[in-house]
DNA sequence: GTGGGTTACGTCTTCCCTTG
DNA sequence: CAAGGGAAGACGTAACCCAC
């Protein structure tokens, strides 16, 4: 694999990038904060938080922030056989908008940091496995929402659910991480998903118990506030429910 | 310390109507 | 038609209690 360059920009008073012949590479950006538009031969996209845009190389390119806006991204120039096959399989749009960037971002620092150090300091096998498993997880949202033809906006709740099923997570939380009201964003979730909000944080939350319970010495108590519960009384009244037995009976069992 | 019950109060879900 | 908002019933939570 063929790493070319890969960093992070932020700018807050504008910036213009015209590439007519484009990049020798393929240049891939991740838009971390902010807000920009940018143009891929003849088609212009706005590109806001969580979006990703694939520059295929010699295609005309230009990056447009408005003064006083404020935009900060992560991007890579890379080439070789390898991604030019995913490229190939994935069959991408210029443009995905990713429900969650979390992980993304992690190993986009990891990769950046990484390869600023000198050439012969380098993990070159380290870059490799990074940038692969970057576009992996790209492939696994892609494929995600393919398969279930799922609103974007469903699926940024159930991220946000998943992110914050252990602490405490509130329908306003939920909403305003997607910029709708209680009941509309409690609407659309349960119309895609065919279950509430807190039901599909209470599997979380189970799961998480279950394994608790099976790999560690916490007493039933710690569990519950750990798994995001809150209490013992109402872990203990939902574990029943789910699983027909009180979780000290099904710790013993196991 | 753990397991389980009860109760009052707060929060969530869902329905239905209104608005743009 | 998508989105917001009010209202009522359902559900979640905290704070007790007792038994083992």
């Amino acid at each position: 694999m063929d790493l070319e360059h890969c960093s992070y920009s932020f700018h807050t008073d504008g910036y213009d990038d015209t590439r007519k012949t484009g990049f020798s590479n393929f240049l891939i950006r991740l838009q971390t904060e902010g807000k920009a538009t940018t143009t891929i031969n003849d088609q212009t996209f706005v590109v806001e938080q969580g979006d990703i845009m694939f520059v295929p190389p010699e295609c005309f390119y230009r990056l447009h922030i408005e003064d006083k806006q404020k935009s900060g991204d992560f991007h890579i120039l890379i080439n070789g056989e390898w991604f030019r096959n995913w490229w190939k399989n994935q069959k991408c749009p210029y443009k995905l908008s990713l429900s969650n960037t979390e992980q993304i971002t992690t190993l986009w620092r990891y990769l950046s940091t990484e390869s600023r150090r000198p050439t012969h300091e380098q993990n070159h096998e380290l870059n490799d496995q990074l940038f692969r498993s970057i576009m992996l997880f790209i492939e696994q949202e892609r494929h995600a929402q393919i398969s279930t033809m799922r609103p974007f906006i469903v699926t940024r709740m159930m991220r946000y659910i998943e992110d914050n099923a252990l602490e405490r997570v509130t329908l306003e939380a939920v909403a305003n991480e997607v910029a709708l009201s209680v009941s509309r964003a409690a609407h659309l979730f349960k119309a895609h998903t065919n279950q509430t909000m807190i039901q599909y944080a209470q599997k979380i939350r189970l799961d998480a118990a279950i394994n608790q319970m099976k790999y560690t010495n916490m007493t039933l108590e710690q569990i519950a506030l750990t798994t995001g519960f809150g209490n013992y009384p109402y872990f203990h009244r939902v574990f029943k429910q789910v699983h027909r037995v009180p979780p000290g009976q099904y710790r013993k069992e196991l």
